[in-house]
RNA sequence: GGCCCCAUUGUCUAACGGCUAGGACGCGACCCUCUCAAGGUCGAGAUAGGGGUUCGAUUCCCCUUGGGGCUACCA
């Protein structure tokens, strides 16, 4: 049975390098219908918050990425947060005392950090050294009565090596001496991150730890944890890391990082996911997966080595792919709350025409707020150039006049009709077409660029395009 | 500092010892066209450097350089 986890800890919201590492594993449990678990690493008091979680589940549920066991449903595994599990963890911390291979360390925080410095004035690995495994039994048994602070320690083996057989990375190998006796239960009782994760995959049967990059360099201190208790090891998968523009770990000075705000953004959450699955993944030349092309293609033989930075131009240009791709009554769906946000109320069957007519020409969602003012509001202004250029002309008010007067008398006001009459207009006066059509452009939204001429005039209707080119001959 | 990972156009990547190093984004040009988009065609643009191994290296090995990670009572 496959079984993976995506292990976030909530110091802040899902952002984008996390995205990716849950969309993996959902989608290699997905792919060989394994199950998706979903752990919060909680054990950090002083940073992880409730809001964190809410914001996780948040960027979950947006991508659509759904778990089988977690915070919310449950499972046969739980609990599935971390700080509800401190017994298990203490439970195990007392088998590996007893068994010799921990120990209580009654050092400060202040005392490390001193020993620390001193070692790295002799130009020595900082490494902790080893003084509290000599303190006599009785020694710790009166300081632990007496409630002193202290952590357990893992006692590492003296030699050897930690082999990785990373499925990405192949084998990579970690000599145990360059490690030392590192912290398992903190002074205040909670599990560090190496101690909890090796009990969670252990007792949760992960088959699989597919994680970051970041985590590489942490793993021979898990195996060696998962051989003092005897455990067999799950297979580990470490995926690169997503870096900013300038190559470092993404972070707020790369601008958005949570996922969440790429929704507000205007950001289609399949483009995300469409994004995100290729940093990193890909099959051959395809660029565009759906969800189920993504779960059917997924595999972690294609996913590469090398860290991937995180660049707006391509999943901007898939957002595009995604907008233009969708059914127009979702687009209006998405687009409606933002033109009625900055218009106010409109006619529905009015407002879903207008959308439409912007379907391609949309990279955000908010993009359709600035592209059909004018199909709301009157025209104010004219665009500098286009004034420059179409009402400077001489015959730019006998254009405007005789459209203005052919239209005013059209019936019905329908676009076969409407684009008859520039044509005749056009032939009469010999001018080309776009000689009438430009001009009317600007009289009738302002602007110099709009969806075709026609659909435009039919949908804003005889009354309102009279007006206008109207307003326009008063102007010039 | 020590240990570990990574290295193909600006960016994401393909080529798993063998054609002119392929595709996508972005960029430029052109086509389409009433404008803007969309769409189509074409183009510029890469194997970090140096050594090996080999008939032959993007590919395998070593060194250098660069980037990243771990080295916490963060995860």
């Amino acid at each position: 049975m496959i079984r993976v986890r995506f292990a976030p800890s909530p110091t802040g919201a899902l952002h984008i390098g996390g995205a990716r590492t849950a969309l993996f594993n959902w989608l290699f449990a997905r792919h060989h219908g394994g199950k998706f678990i979903l752990r919060i690493e909680d054990t950090d008091r002083e940073r992880s918050t409730q809001e964190s979680n809410q914001a996780i589940f948040r960027g979950l549920d947006w991508l659509g990425i759904d778990w089988d066991e977690g915070p919310n449903n449950g499972g046969p595994f739980g609990p599935y947060f971390q700080t509800e599990r401190l017994a298990i963890y203490h439970d195990y911390a007392q088998k590996l005392i007893a068994a010799g291979q921990a120990y209580h360390c009654f050092c400060t925080p202040e005392e490390l950090a001193v020993k620390r410095a001193a070692a790295e004035a002799r130009k020595e690995p900082p490494r902790y050294d080893n003084s509290c495994r000599r303190l006599a039994p009785e020694e710790v048994q009166q300081r632990l009565a007496r409630g002193d602070k202290h952590v357990i320690r893992f006692m590492l083996p003296a030699a050897g090596e930690s082999i990785v057989e990373d499925l990405i990375r192949g084998r990579v190998v970690f000599k145990n001496e360059v490690l030392d006796d590192f912290v398992l239960v903190k002074s205040d009782g909670f599990p560090t991150y190496n101690f909890a994760c090796v009990l969670d995959d252990h007792l949760m049967e992960i088959s699989h730890v597919i994680r970051g990059d970041d985590h590489l360099s942490n793993t021979p201190r898990q195996i060696l944890l998962y051989q003092a208790f005897g455990w067999g090891l799950p297979r580990f998968a470490h995926i690169p890391m997503i870096l900013g523009k300038d190559r470092a770990r993404l972070s707020k000075r790369h601008g958005a990082t949570s996922v969440i705000a790429y929704n507000d953004i205007g950001y289609l959450p399949d483009a995300m996911i469409n994004y995100i699955a290729k940093l990193g993944w890909g099959h051959g030349d395809q660029e565009l997966f759906s969800r189920q092309e993504l779960i059917e293609s997924f595999s972690l033989e294609g996913v590469t080595k090398n860290p991937a930075i995180f660049d707006l131009d391509k999943l901007n240009w898939l957002n595009g792919q995604y907008i233009r791709n969708i059914l127009p009554e979702r687009l209006v769906d998405l687009c409606e709350p933002l033109v009625v946000a900055k218009y106010g109320r409109q006619d529905f069957t009015y407002l879903s025409r207008v959308i439409r007519l912007f379907q391609d020409r949309l990279v955000l969602i908010p993009d359709i707020v600035n592209l059909c003012g004018y199909f709301f509001e009157k025209v104010t202004a004219y665009d500098p150039k286009g004034a420059e250029k179409y009402f400077k002309k001489d015959n730019a008010k006998a254009i405007l006049s005789a459209l203005g007067q052919r239209l005013g008398q059209l019936d019905p006001f329908v676009k076969e009709h409407i684009e008859a009459v520039f044509k005749e207009l056009a032939k009469e006066m010999n001018l080309k077409l776009g000689e009438v059509i430009h001009p009317c452009r600007l009289a009738i939204s302002g602007r110099t660029e709009t969806p075709p001429m026609y659909d435009v005039v039919e949908l804003l209707g005889k009354e309102q395009v009279s007006a206008r080119i109207q307003s326009a001959l008063a102007y010039l």
